[in-house]
Formats: structure tokens, C-alpha cells, sequence
DNA sequence: TTGAAAACTTAACACTGTTAATTATATTTG
DNA sequence: CAAATATAATTAACAGTGTTAAGTTTTCAA
């Protein structure tokens, strides 16, 4: 037993030297330059061991993108010290926005590609992962804004889609480089926010 | 010169052709099949043959693209006739993503991927093209909507990016399936819609 | 020490966009 | 009309990509 131990050890060694390279290209290089045969070259083995420990490709592009995703977490932490659920609301927005714009390689992975969550969708093995803790918070923001009265009631999920997708828009128009024509390049991350800002005002049913 | 035109006719004809085929490439089998060797398939003629009329594969795809936008501005020529510019922002909306979900390889092109955008970008000679006249269009609109006192008075761009920013992000969370852990597949285009109602009638200022 | 199992590599397949060099086809000139 | 030139199209190749089948090396228990 002592035995099998090592043994998935030893595997599990290789797996992160593989999990390692490919974070070191990502970081470095962006993710387009994580491909198998640079893993290979990192680690110095050859690019078909790779196989032997993982699926494919998109299983390893999958790790990156959930390291995105703890990261993201870990920027919410913060937001239980505001009391008022809007401006809570309106923190995680703009948290979600400097992520996204600071962390744009990961940002690509975790929310445009289209790769990575294919695996996200097979690997449903019950265990809520670091994407519903997310949706999870922003949908009991959403919530208690409504039992507060401070936004007009509505279905729930929908009114969190109405806000995810505003600061995704954004977030990913800015990256895919969209916004040239409406405004320029120096002012698109403070039209933002000022955007961010209009919208929680405008659906603030305390200030009128 | 009549002889010179016959060359440039003919010189145009093989474009055509090629344009052609990539066309029935893009809509049988999607963006991603669309290769030099299969355009060259069809048209009978050698890949390098296609380097003689298109600078790289970007100047096929940017083509595409156009036609992309030039579709979707077909839909927004029923909004003249709705006179109340928050009813008509609410239409262009609901437009905006009939047209991302019924047409998510051209939607893909023109908003998510980062390639054809280059030739957009570098091709800037003074033309307004097809992307600023829609634009344009959502400036319009919100500008209507702040000075008959319909919604809170801002920076125009910075608001038309919000309500942008909105529909793009759920037509492209849609598109590359990152709803699921929200609401089921079956519930997300009512979702969307139903998003959009709520955001419309909260920024309302007549309706309070 | 032998034999089986595990780990790893080599070689190859089927693709991708793109370029240099070459051949075939028109067109213009002597 | 024939030769020279200009245009058009092709072949072959480069440098990549993910992935797989088959063969080799290493490890380890009987």
C-alpha cells in the first residue's frame, strides 16, 4: 500500500510538472503559446508522456482556467464589509472589471474561449466548483437587493444575467479591442465605470 | 483602358470567387472550416493561388464580417418607425440579440474573435463603415432618451457602452454556453429577453 | 534472474497558414 | 509571325498544431 502510494505520488509529481509548464507559458506567453510540444520541452519529456497523464489538451487549458477562477474569489473576499447589498453589488462589478481587464489571458479562458469549458461541462461530478461560488454570490447580492426594495423585484437569475452580462460585455469588448469606435482607447476603462456607475444609480429604487 | 477594365473585371471575378466560396464555407460548416486549401477546393485553383488576391486569410475573414454587419443592419431599419426612443433602445436590444443567437458564426466574427478586427482597424481610410453606423445608431438613441428626460442624464458613450456592454455579454455568454450554471439551456433566451425588460423599465424615469 | 507491467519515446498522420521558386499562359514588342 | 516580357498559377516546402499506434526502455514483483 505504501507501495501504491509512491506510485501515485510519482504520478501526481509529473502531473504538476506539466500543470507548472503550462502556467509558465500562460503567464509568460499567453495562452495561445501553451501548446503541447513547449510543455514537453519544458518539462523534458516527450510531447506524447503528456498524453499518459492527461486526455487532451483542454484538460490542461481546464487547470488554468479554474486557477482563474480562485483567483477572481479571492478579489470577493472584500465585499462582506459593505452593508448596503447595492454597493456590494456595485464593488463586484468593479472588481469584475479590473480583473478582467488586469487578467486578461486568464479573463480569455475563463469567459470567451469556448475550449476549456467543454471539460466543465463533462467534469460535472456534483462538487460545486470555484464558477458557481461566483454566480452563487452574485445571485444572493441580486436577492437581497430585492427584499431591501432597493431594486425592483423580478426574477432573480434573469436580473444576474442582466448584470453579468453588462460587465462581461465591457470587460470583453474592451479586450477583443471594440470599443475604438465609441471612444478613445485612453478613456474606455474609465467609461466603464462610469457606465458601472450610471446603471447601479439608474436601477436604484432608494433615490427617488 | 477598355482592356485595363476587362483585367480588373476579371481580377475581380476570381476575388469574387473566392469570397464566394469562403461564404458557403462560413455558412455550411462554420467559421472555423473556412481554410485556404478547402476555399481552393472549391474554386478549382491552387491555395497559394488565393495569396494573389488576399493579402492573408485575416482579409477573407474581414470580409465576412462585413457582410455580418450589414445583415444585422437590416434589422434596425423597422426602429424609425417607434417614436419612443426608450421603446426603440429596448427593440434594438431585443434586435441585437435575435440576431447574435440566429447567427452566432457571423456574431462569433464580428464581436468575439480577435482576428478579423486587425484589418478593421488598419483599414481605417476615412469611410464610416457598416460598425459605425450601428454605433452611431445606439448613440442617437440614447441621446433622444436623456434630452426627453427618459433616463438619467450622463455621458452618452458611457451609458450606450452599458446597455452594449449588456446584450453583447449575454448573447456572448449564450453563445459560448457560460449560462448553464445559472438557468437551464431551455430557459436562456427568455431569460435574456426578460433581463432586458427589467433594465429597460428600471432606468425609466417617466415610470416613477 | 525472468517475465510481466508500467513508463516513455519514435515516427507518423492529418491538419493549419504562408512563402520561395518554378512553370505555364497571355500579352506586348521587334 | 516569332521572340521577349509580363502576368498568372502551380509545386514544393517550411514551420507549426493536436493526437495516435507501435515500439522501446525501465521498473519491480514472483
Amino acid at each position: 500500500m505504501g507501495i501504491i502510494e509512491r506510485k501515485e505520488k510519482k504520478k501526481g509529481e509529473l502531473r504538476k510538472m506539466i500543470l507548472d509548464a503550462s502556467m509558465k507559458l500562460f503567464i509568460e506567453e499567453g495562452f495561445e503559446k501553451v501548446t503541447i510540444r513547449k510543455i514537453a520541452d519544458i518539462i523534458e519529456y516527450s510531447p506524447t508522456t503528456i498524453y499518459l497523464y492527461f486526455k487532451d489538451k483542454n484538460e490542461i487549458l481546464f487547470d488554468l482556467c479554474q486557477q482563474g477562477f480562485i483567483k477572481m474569489a479571492f478579489l470577493n473576499l472584500e465585499l462582506n464589509t459593505i452593508s448596503n447589498p447595492l454597493q456590494r453589488l456595485q464593488k463586484m462589478g468593479e472588481n469584475y472589471i479590473r480583473f478582467g481587464l488586469e487578467n486578461q489571458e486568464y479573463y480569455d479562458l475563463m469567459f470567451i474561449q469556448e475550449a476549456p469549458i467543454e471539460k466543465l461541462h463533462a467534469m460535472n461530478n456534483g462538487k460545486l466548483d470555484n464558477v458557481d461560488a461566483i454566480l452563487k454570490l452574485l445571485r444572493s447580492i441580486v436577492k437581497e437587493c430585492m427584499d431591501k426594495n432597493l431594486i425592483t423585484k423580478d426574477d432573480v437569475d434573469s436580473v444576474a444575467m442582466a448584470f453579468w452580462g453588462m460587465v462581461h460585455g465591457m470587460v470583453s469588448l474592451a479586450i477583443r479591442k471594440r470599443f475604438s469606435k465609441l471612444v478613445e482607447t485612453e478613456k474606455v476603462v474609465k467609461s466603464m465605470h462610469q457606465a458601472m456607475t450610471w446603471m447601479i444609480n439608474s436601477v436604484d429604487n432608494s433615490k427617488k
